[in-house]
DNA sequence: TCAAAAGTGTTAATTCTACACCCATGT
DNA sequence: ACATGGGTGTAGAATTAACACTTTTGA
């Protein structure tokens, strides 16, 4: 097998099928906000390996697709969620192993959605339910092949790009109230905040929210609050640091 | 071709050779310090496509390696550094048409060294050479592939994780003075530090610096300072933040 | 009118920043 | 001794955290 990179430095010759095939496929952890706290969307497997676990949503990344194609069509595949969710790359797992059958790298990817619509396959899915994160942190739920590892690894990845990213608005609706957005960094982080606090400090976040006419309705008891809207920053600056 | 993940839902069959065949390869960018300032590691491609353009220095992954330790064997190829150097994956790139002759998926990894031996190919690369970054931001330097695109993602990666993980002790050698360690700061971010201030929000963070016996000597005018080795902390918290 | 949540104000504690100043060393 | 960089001190500014207080609504 010839050492040299596709994309590396130069050699002698160049055999364009001397290189090891590698199966790719793009995985996604769908985290989401429900009454229960916060959830992610596993299906369960029908057959071995690891019949009966619990996996990520994934699948083989098509010839002629990118990885962030192959990322979006699962997502919407197993959610029906087309665009504006949020969804972006993890990073790449290849354990020589991870995969018994063959040799297997997984591209993953993290997607926060707003409460799904309902926790139904996309049309093939054996079973695709909403799994508290609790409840797989806990190991109650049986992972198959790396997905505990890459679970993990999503996870951290939410809670850190919390305090960088507005990725907390995806996990509300089109329009929301402080509250609601407050209740997600309380559901991500595990503790609670300050309300008058977190108010100053996410309203003092140039471009983070736009604010919007409406009042929440609904909800009874209590003064309803102003509804906001995602503003148009990418990134959050200055942080919305968690409590140290 | 099969719909079916290899990590996802079930389905009715399983063919394992119904998959579409990638090409696999992990990639490095090699920053190092030197007296320009903040360099990478390029080398020259001597054939097409591309001949003549630089490009990142990798390779395929092997059938039966880990892509760390892929990552970390094209380091060791191109650097002849072994262990203890900063070395973590970006993410993958995988464009259908990023590589004309074939689909190639590339692992992208960030490495930082320090002051490198002598720019020397490992045996084979036609020719490694130390470029400074500020080169290739400005496209003097014309990248193969979507190198450039890595490039700069790979150098945001570092400017990122300077705050938040002890990356910057990499740059330097075993022990460093404090002068030293802001210098890197100050390469990677292109802003002037505060010697006093920089010295105790530094020290300040716990498990980032443990102290030595020794001094630096060969330096020249001014009093020598003190020694430093990188600390166990795997996190910088609180963060050294860039100003605001 | 009472409870609950929205929203504003205030203050003490903490953390930054800028810069003055002393210390140790090579020339 | 003097220039240069290491290292300490410190005062004002800015930020934060905690909580009192007022407003608005549903029941």
């Amino acid at each position: 097998m010839a050492k040299e990179s596709a994309g590396g430095a130069a050699s002698a010759e160049y055999d364009p099928h001397a290189f090891p095939p590698f199966a790719v496929t793009a995985d996604v952890a769908v985290f989401t906000q429900t009454r229960q706290g916060l959830e992610a969307l596993l299906v369960e497997r029908g057959e071995d390996p690891f019949a009966g676990c619990w996996a990520l949503p994934g699948g083989f990344v098509k010839p002629e697709e990118s990885l962030d194609e192959a990322a979006a069509r699962e997502l919407e595949e197993e959610t029906g969620i087309r665009g504006g969710a949020y969804l972006e790359q993890l990073r790449a797992f290849g354990a020589p192993d991870r995969d018994p059958r063959m040799r297997v790298v997984t591209v993953c990817y993290v997607a926060v959605v707003p409460r799904l619509p309902k926790p139904e396959g996309g049309g093939d899915a054996a079973r695709a339910e909403l799994v508290p994160v609790s409840r797989v942190l806990s190991g109650r739920v049986k992972l198959a092949f790396d997905h505990r590892e890459i679970f993990r690894a999503a996870l951290e990845h939410v809670r850190t790009r919390l305090e960088y990213s507005p990725i907390a608005t995806a996990f509300c609706g089109d329009v929301f109230s402080l509250t609601e957005l407050r209740a997600v960094y309380e559901a991500v982080w595990g503790e609670e905040l300050d309300p008058a606090n977190f108010r100053r400090k996410v309203l003092g976040i140039p471009g983070f929210l736009e604010e919007t006419e409406g009042t929440r309705q609904w909800q009874g008891r209590g003064r309803p609050g102003k509804l906001y809207r995602k503003g148009k920053a990418q990134r959050l600056d200055p942080p919305f640091r968690r409590a140290g």
